[in-house]
DNA sequence: AGTACAGCCTGCCTGC
DNA sequence: TGCAGGCAGGCTGTAC
């Protein structure tokens, strides 16, 4: 489940080892293309708009990885649930579930595995209508500048829904998953069900120092794998950050803080775990 | 317009 | 042991 620090840890891993490459071929191991493709491309078409084309730079954008090519167009990635992104020479064996590859002009190969197929790899063509609006409709960066508590207070207030539900959001604020807002929650000592309007100025302070904190937190641990496994960074391992988590995958376990069990509850059709005593 | 929710998907775990 | 059913949660489309 890669959400914003795991992209900017694979981003990060990535870049300095595709930069400059050219993508000679692309092709599908599984002749089961992924979902957006299916829809805003033909599969030949995909392929030919590729050829050709030299890695530039890579970003991050909320839990798109973006590959930036020359000529100007843009190769983005989403990797869903359960996607992997591995590079790997030319020739040694595709690991299952390997749904698509981008293979390089030096001999080695970018691979896109993802089990579940919740993943997603498209063009962002310079010819307007051939891009998805996907991208232009996320909110902002919360670990940019413009990220102001004036800027999170204006989103807070506008909202009804519950705070849980307004951070998995990514029109609101771009980049959080499930594992995120459960220890941003903690951290910032809010309850998951809170009505995100009735945030007070402390409350909203304390939400944006632990927003911040928390994603930088899980950046310098090169990410979460969490009870699942799947996630790895881009070079194969294991984040370090499931080791300092407080209340994710925690129910039924003591709070860090104050022993309370740890509880857990449906939010918005997500599952969200909290201390009934430090979170209120 | 803003919000809520089912549905997509497959590996893994639990309970019978 | 084997199998059914539930769970995990990224996002989209649809309904209210």
């Amino acid at each position: 489940m890669p959400e914003l620090p795991e992209i900017e840890t694979i981003k990060n891993d990535l870049a300095p080892k595709v930069i400059g490459k050219i993508i000679t071929n692309v092709s599908f191991p599984l002749d089961s293309n992924i979902r957006i493709l299916r829809r805003f491309h033909s599969t030949p078409d995909f392929i030919k708009e590729l050829k050709g084309t030299k890695i530039q730079f890579l970003r991050r954008r909320a839990k798109y990885l973006v590959f930036y090519l020359i000529p100007s167009k843009s190769l983005v990635m989403h990797l869903g649930m359960s996607g992997q992104l591995r590079l790997k020479k030319t020739g040694t064996p595709y690991e299952p579930y390997t749904r698509a590859v981008f293979h390089f002009n030096n001999g080695t190969e970018l691979r896109f595995i993802d089990p579940r197929k919740f993943g997603e790899i498209f063009l962002k063509l310079p010819s307007l209508q051939s891009s998805p609006l996907t991208l232009d409709r996320l909110g902002p960066e919360p670990l940019e500048k413009d990220f102001s508590i004036t800027c999170l207070t204006r989103i807070l207030q506008k909202s009804r829904r519950v705070i849980k539900t307004l951070l998995l959001d990514q029109k609101s604020i771009a980049g959080i998953g499930n594992i995120y807002s459960d220890e941003i929650l903690f951290n910032a000592k809010i309850h998951p069900t809170r009505l995100a309007n009735t945030l007070d100025e402390d409350d909203i302070k304390r939400l944006h120092r632990s927003i911040r904190k928390i994603l930088k937190d899980a950046i310098d641990n090169r990410g979460t794998t969490a009870a699942d496994k799947r996630y790895r960074d881009g070079l194969g391992k294991v984040g370090k950050f499931q080791k300092k988590l407080k209340v994710y995958q925690r129910r039924g376990k003591p709070c860090f803080s104050c022993g309370t069990t740890i509880k857990s509850m449906r939010v918005g059709g997500r599952s969200a775990s909290f201390c009934t005593h430090c979170q209120k």
